[in-house]
DNA sequence: CGACACCTTGAAGAGGTTCAAGAAATGTGG
DNA sequence: CCACATTTCTTGAACCTCTTCAAGGTGTCG
């Protein structure tokens, strides 16, 4: 991978308006100075395109300014499993540190941006700021239990619960970021939603569609609108009872 | 939680036979005696009794010494599902870094003995002995691969390929601890097998029938005995082919 | 505008589940 | 130490959900 097509820009984290999002809270101002130089420099990715992938070194991890990646595994006879979507504000990368390579493809899919942050970096600068450390063994935490989460769903529901489940949570995040509660468009097809969810594309687009006939949301292809909130979250807690 | 059923015992690692397994590698001899300080007891945990459940309060991780451990999440609705099984050297906690409380419970499959380490203690030192730091962020980074490798079981293998590299993944760890590559005695019911697999456990019970009946495997009960490891391997690699 | 990727829908089929019954192992208390 | 209760495991048969295969429709981008 050469540096020619990686486009470069130096920054401050200091401002960034998705701090809330990606940094520690409660620092003072020197320290957040010099998180600062965590962030050697942005990165821009152009969409369909991979970020890092699988058997690459480690050496960074990302934070992702704009646009919205997918991260996907593979094992050796090629099958594929997207094993997250991640938008704004999180943190990719984490798979690499153990074996310094990266385990996983991260592909973008929408033109991105993101902050390079030297992983060399982060460990030290983590040794002085105690907030910094703190924040790093949360985010690493978090991502556990949100495969967790993912386990819970793969392992224990159905067709219509997943995708509920995957729904609702996509809302939940974009909401999170000031976008609508009840509208979205999703970044990734059919077939990238059901290798997440662990269904085939077919069954995805047909569960969309029993939605609609129920009302629960419109579908106009990748644009969404959830009508009755109340329906899917009902569908995610309370198993069967149809 | 009282104190009163927790049996507590002073402890060093520096001479643990476990050291290789749950200790960072290249320390020095100063570094080795100030990691001891990490573990501030063990605690001994009977069959089928939480180490910790969720909601509890975090505070620590724990090493397990002796002994096997399950831990699992469960969904508003009461859904269960099995996030992974423990042995000796490996580590559980993590979960409940995020938000100061665990997310899951780990419970004992047999009388087992863990070192509890507190984490404030944990982060304290990580930042005075680099390789202890680096080995944190390994640990979680690795439990992190792990699950990536459960999504992709659960997302897109079929019975049979989930139980030959449920398996393959048991033995291997066994035989790194030193017992044998062929032969293992299942720590956990069928349902528990399946509830990690996403199956339910007649279909576990069918499938072990099946590889029986293929040569693959001897199964009594909870002894296995692997007769065919290539079998097994061709499994989980070559997906479908019949 | 045409090519290509993506999405929808139908019909048939397979894999896994559910329900049920019985067998085997395990633990308990007398 | 044995008898009994309980848990765990196995197996069969019917059923159901999701997949597979196929065809056609829709949208998008050069």
């Amino acid at each position: 991978m050469s540096a020619m097509n990686l486009q470069t820009i130096k920054v401050a984290c200091s401002n960034c308006n998705l701090r809330e999002l990606c940094m520690p809270m409660g620092l003072n101002a020197e320290e957040l100075d010099r998180i600062d130089e965590v962030v050697s420099l942005r990165r821009k990715v152009k969409r369909g395109t991979p970020l890092f992938r699988n058997g690459e070194k480690f050496s960074s991890l990302y934070a992702i300014r704009t646009g919205f990646f997918k991260t996907c595994v593979a094992s050796e006879d090629g099958r594929d499993q997207v094993t997250g979507f991640q938008m704004a504000g999180e943190i990719i990368g984490l798979d690499g540190i153990v074996n310094d390579q990266h385990t996983c493809d991260a592909v973008a899919l929408e033109d991105a941006e993101v902050c390079v942050m030297p992983f060399d970096r982060i460990e030290e600068l983590s040794r002085e700021i105690n907030g910094l450390q703190r924040h790093v063994h949360k985010i690493m935490s978090r991502e556990i239990v949100r495969e967790h989460g993912v386990m819970l769903l793969l392992g224990s529901m159905r067709a219509e619960e997943r995708l509920a489940a995957f729904l609702l949570n996509l809302v939940q995040r974009l909401h999170a970021r000031g976008f609508s509660q009840s509208e979205l468009i999703l970044r990734m097809t059919r077939e990238e939603i059901g290798s997440y969810l662990g269904l085939k594309l077919e069954t995805v687009s047909r569960t969309f569609s029993k939605f609609v006939e129920d009302g629960i949301v419109e579908v106009k292809q990748r644009h969404v609108r959830i009508l009755n909130t109340e329906a899917l979250t009902h569908l995610v807690n309370h198993e069967t009872c149809n």
